[in-house]
DNA sequence: GAAATTTGACCAGA
DNA sequence: TCTGGTCAAATTTC
């Protein structure tokens, strides 16, 4: 089994060294509008991007191939002895009372605008992390019922993989500002209370203020597990438009939709040729803008 | 002092 | 019996 996945986890070490080139290029980019004394081409935007989202969804498509593959090599024969592979598709990986989860990969952050009470933590086998517990912070005002589980991998610490179970209904009333409205714009510096993340024993993405990335699969989602149907409208659009600027990347994406928003090369590979893209790129790019960015 | 976090114990399922 | 999920008392932080 370690034979057919091991490739597979150097292909997501590189893709996620060349998504951390992507994103320090981006970072760069973001400095340069002042500097070139004129506004950032928005076909620059969109190429990296378009870069980072490839990665994200490459990675995506690569950890879900990992994922089955032990689960696969399970079913035939239970081996303990895999470090990059963990238990992601039992039963356990359910909630307590049998209900599936949804789930979401993030990057630095486990922060999603949602305010988190951490009620457990506990150190799985095969994996160096301990695995977090979370519920709402609202459960008791509201009875909300929604929960969290966060897992910090092993094959890449810096990603996050947080697992959703139960509905928000905290967010039916009259705070349903307050809860989403991180939600919208999340740069992961927001902060869910006082400044403070809450229950984020990990450095999160407040150094850079960038929300790096997020990719998200449906892992199992039946009608009213639906954790963010409200947003599915604004995800939708959003995806229609492919218009990646950061500020507008939507941290809910996937999580409330049928089906999962990372369809393979789906809108990976269309900067083509009288694109608006390369129009923009070949039309705003210089050795000069270029040269600001060495 | 209130709220949040930590952590050991307990419980349920495989 | 082992492992993951949750509870709840103790501890920490604000």
């Amino acid at each position: 089994m370690a034979v057919a996945t091991r490739p597979s986890c150097a292909a997501s070490e590189l893709i996620a060294k060349g998504r951390e080139s992507a994103e320090f290029l981006r970072a760069l980019l973001g400095q340069q509008p002042a500097a070139a004394g004129d506004e950032m081409p928005h076909g620059i935007w969109n190429l990296t991007e378009q870069i980072l989202r490839c990665c994200d969804r490459a990675l995506a498509a690569l950890q879900d191939g990992i994922e089955d593959a032990a689960s696969d090599a399970r079913k035939r024969k239970p081996e303990p002895d895999t470090d990059d592979l963990r238990m992601t598709s039992s039963k356990r990986m359910r909630g307590s009372g049998g209900e599936r989860g949804t789930r979401v990969e993030k990057k630095w952050t486990m922060e999603d605008g949602y305010i988190w009470r951490k009620y457990g933590q506990k150190e799985i086998r095969d994996s160096k992390y301990p695995r977090l517990y979370f519920r709402c912070t609202y459960k008791e005002d509201h009875g909300c019922l929604a929960r969290r589980r966060v897992q910090q991998s092993d094959v890449d610490p810096s990603v996050f993989l947080i697992t959703y179970f139960g509905e928000h209904t905290c967010c039916s009333d009259n705070n349903v500002d307050d809860v989403l409205a991180p939600l919208v714009i999340n740069f992961g510096s927001s902060s869910t209370r006082d400044g403070q993340p809450s229950g984020s024993p990990w450095p999160s993405c407040d150094d850079d203020g960038l929300l790096v990335s997020e990719t998200s699969e449906i892992y199992s989602l039946s009608e009213g597990e639906d954790l963010r149907s409200d947003k599915g409208n604004m995800t939708d659009e959003l995806m229609e438009n492919s218009t990646p600027v950061p500020e507008l990347e939507p941290e809910t994406e996937g999580m409330g939709l049928p089906q999962p928003w990372w369809e393979p090369l789906d809108g990976c590979l269309d900067w083509e040729l009288g694109n608006d893209i390369l129009f923009d790129f070949g039309e705003f790019i210089s050795y000069d803008y270029l040269s600001l960015l060495q």
